[in-house]
RNA sequence: GCGUCGAUGGUAGAGCGGUCAAAUACUCGAGUCUGUAAAACUCGCGCCUUCGGGCUACGUAGGUUCGAAUCCUACUCGGCGCA
């Protein structure tokens, strides 16, 4: 693997880049769009080609449960069992330690309002969870059957060599926006440990056997929400022999940009950072600017399946009433499949009738919509004109 | 024509003297979703409200009762059986 930058952005931290991977080249800054179990849910990979989306990224927990890795590696690697030949990535399963763990049952994400009374309610175990952390590991119950696995960063990244995607994340611990600092603190030294731990793993496998390439590890700062937390994890995971970084945890909703910053004026400038798990649009901007190569996110995918759908002029409910007659486009303009071949009426029925076309078609809009922004981002830092398409996107976004 | 059973909110369908503005499901209305436990979930769904409550409702009209969706009578409509 090996990073370019193009250009930068005046005065600011973000960048214009080109990332090599044994599968191609990838065009930074870019949306990796979310195939968890080795699918985009309800997308195939010809069409997720069509939308112009570049890199996927499965993920180690539920491949490994689901149908294993072992069974992964026997196909050849990811990319043939999928058939997705672009660059790939794999989450570590560190995310499942929180979504599975004390987020389990419970309403909370891992973005946070600062104002959010959740936050006061401060608790960072449950009993309830699926998950239980020691020093040296997790432990699992299966969100399938119930049983009972251990991850340790060796396990994770052995099952990601098994895997074989062309970028493969350290283990690590996502922790709640509910968890106050001392517990913060104490999981982000864990994660520093763990990230030790994975890179030598990685060092000791070599390439992938499934695949005979050299996969490329990235490390994982943490620091939740605490600015001071947040500048250590960067110092200590950057001395590290990564190949790149994630950016994890929780943030305030308000400090995303702020956040962001604080990590990348000290990840080095040559290496490349993957904002993990972020995507909202105003939240793209933000860490555009201030300095993150790579994003990926459920949201389009979910949202799509869910009824929500992206315009320029904000989101939209298609199961609202009004669009059951109103034959215009999602999105005037958009030139995505779906917008090129269908109205909102007849989006509006296939949801209705709960007909699986709905999910997809909605899934290619926002996908579509989101890579495109990505894109037209990039192209706004190479014209010089970066601030005024931010301006003017979010205010007819946002209406702010 | 006689007998018999039935008629409940947008739909289906509970309730069978007070705890019923009426279970439940669906439909319908709105919202949520940020490294996917998610084609999921939450809220609302007679009218009015100073949020205390008030008013109108279980085919129609009467009646019994302190009190009726629930009991009685007649009528209307529908299913079934016999002519």
């Amino acid at each position: 693997m090996n990073f370019k930058i193009k250009k930068k952005l005046n005065n600011e931290l973000g960048r214009v880049g080109v990332l090599n991977t044994p599968h191609g080249e990838i065009k930074t800054p870019a949306f990796v769009t979310v195939g968890t179990k080795a699918t985009i849910k309800a997308v195939t990979p010809e069409q997720v080609k069509n939308i112009e989306a570049q890199v996927v990224l499965a993920n180690t927990y539920h491949l490994y449960l689901q149908p294993n890795d072992e069974i992964i590696k026997e196909a050849g690697g990811l990319h043939k069992f999928m058939n997705w030949n672009g660059p790939m990535m794999t989450d570590s399963g560190g995310f499942q330690v929180f979504s599975l763990g004390t987020a389990f049952g419970d309403s909370v994400t891992k973005i946070a309002s600062k104002t959010d009374e959740k936050l006061l309610s401060n608790p960072t175990t449950k009993s309830c969870c699926l998950v239980k952390i020691d020093d040296d590991g997790v432990d699992f119950r299966s969100c399938i059957d119930g049983s009972k696995h251990r991850f340790t960063p060796e396990k994770s990244i052995n099952i990601q060599h098994n895997i074989g995607a062309d970028i493969i994340f350290a283990f690590d611990e996502c922790t709640s926006p509910q968890a106050n600092y001392e517990y913060q603190k104490e999981a982000m030294e864990r994660t520093h440990r763990w990230a030790e731990r994975s890179l030598a793993e990685h060092k000791k496998l070599g390439v992938s056997e499934s695949t005979g390439k050299q996969q490329s590890l990235f490390g994982i700062v943490q620091g939740g929400r605490f600015e001071d937390l947040r500048k250590k994890s960067a110092e200590v995971i950057s001395k590290m022999d990564f190949d790149g970084f994630g950016i994890g945890g929780s943030f305030d909703k308000e400090d995303m940009g702020k956040a962001v910053a604080w990590v990348n004026e000290v990840l080095p400038e040559e290496k490349p950072r993957h904002l993990l798990g972020i995507g909202e649009p105003e939240d793209i901007f933000e860490g555009v600017q201030n300095g993150i190569d790579l994003f990926d996110c459920v949201a389009p995918t979910r949202m799509g399946r869910n009824g929500t759908l992206h315009t320029q002029n904000g989101k939209i409910n298609i199961l609202n009433a009004k669009f059951q007659n109103d034959f215009s486009k999602i999105d005037e303009g958009c030139e995505c499949y779906t917008c090129q071949n269908y109205t909102k009426a007849y989006l509006s029925h296939l949801f209705r009738a709960k007909e699986m076309l709905a999910g997809t078609l909605a899934s290619i809009h926002n996908l579509y919509f989101i890579v495109d922004l990505v894109e037209k981002i990039r192209q706004s830092i190479l014209d010089d004109n970066f601030f005024e398409f931010k301006k003017e996107f979010l205010k007819a976004y946002y209406r702010k």
